[in-house]
DNA sequence: CCGGATCCGTAACGATACTG
DNA sequence: CAGTATCGTTACGGATCCGG
């Protein structure tokens, strides 16, 4: 425990990996997520995950060709504890719900993927967009591996949503229902139809928070 | 996972409640095991956590009652995460393996309850107490539940046990086997027989290090 | 513009001396 | 024993500047 906190104890360590949990991101991307941290910080904090075999340099997919950050191996390993982590902190009392207007659905979509139950997405095959607010992300399950990321997916996706951060909550929360919610048009679905859209949030389902 | 490390972020803070997982503590001991933390920040950090219900005063049992630190419900809700923290440590190529002479062995146990599967114990029911090297400390199994502890047991131990770090490491990594070792002398029982020492080790074993 | 590096004032830290 | 007070040093946030 003390050689994991040797390495990523250090303030803005976590969150760095934090984002890059939803997929590569760009240096600015990264900064523009990660407000109140200095650029000369998040290059220190870089170069030192680099050398530990956290991260890796690399470049976004085919047409943006930019330089960006990606988890190694060993980095990805920490998903697990990292959202049990973020589990606990969304356990904590302190004011019940979350802020939705700090909150990031992606983040709220990342916890999703780490508690829900791999067996219940076994036959699922499918790859979800989500616009919430000003945010982009997409949900790809593939028989059993959910993954959250940053971004509109590169394949096309299955289904494309928009919603406001108080609906997604909601939903993630199992407050109202999928399908529910597209009926009373708090969803719009711009492609797929209302059965995909549940069927990914029915996968998405934890059972004890 | 940002609120979880406003509260847990700063130094020492998660290991001063990873040696609260190993039982109550005073404060002159958590400071004997965090060495190079102040006084000031220990207290500090304490009061914080009170604060933030993680951990609670209180005092140590019966003819000690000195006052101590324990963890809350809340608190002991950390216990996953942080032993998943600690493994993926374990797992870091940073030495192959920890130095024995800077590593607890009853940190070591704690990592092992943490993974170790709850059902290879389920009908099993008593008290192994250690000596390794200076440090004494305790497993209990109890029908399932397994948990680790400094100092020894407060309930008479059906196993005494005493051994070298690297011994206790070789026996954790499960690269001896228990019987093999008190066979060959590098454990020393003080009470109990070599089966019930053989039966905690082979409750303690993980599947997937 | 993007990815950094440099500089500076402030906050946090480690060590030690001190107190109820 | 369980902290509090003080002090010199380190790490941080913010702003500015530079090379591609």
């Amino acid at each position: 425990m003390a050689r994991a906190l040797d390495i990523l104890g250090d303030r803005w360590t976590l969150l760095v990996i934090r984002e890059l949990l939803l997929g590569p991101k760009r240096f600015k991307d990264l900064l523009a997520m990660l407000t109140a941290m200095g650029t000369n910080r998040l290059s220190e904090r870089l170069s030192m995950l680099v050398d530990n075999g956290i991260i890796r340099a690399t470049e976004l997919p085919a047409p943006t060709a930019a330089p960006a950050y990606e988890l190694t191996e060993l980095g990805e390993q920490l998903r697990k504890p990292l959202i049990a982590l973020g589990m606990w902190g969304l356990s904590m009392p302190v004011d019940d719900r979350i802020d939705p207007s700090t909150a990031r659905a992606e983040l709220i979509a990342l916890c999703l993927t780490g508690v829900c139950d791999p067996a219940a997405s076994a036959d699922l095959r499918e790859v979800v967009e989500f616009q919430v607010g000003e945010e982009a992300f997409h949900i790809r399950f593939d028989n059993g591996e959910v993954l959250a990321r940053s971004g509109p997916s590169v394949e096309p996706a299955d289904v494309q949503a928009q919603c406001d951060m108080d609906t997604f909550m909601a939903l993630a929360l199992q407050e109202i229902s999928a399908s529910g919610a597209v009926r009373e048009g708090r969803v719009t679905l711009l492609r797929g139809g209302q059965r995909a859209f549940a069927r990914a949030f029915k996968a998405l389902e934890y059972s004890t928070p």
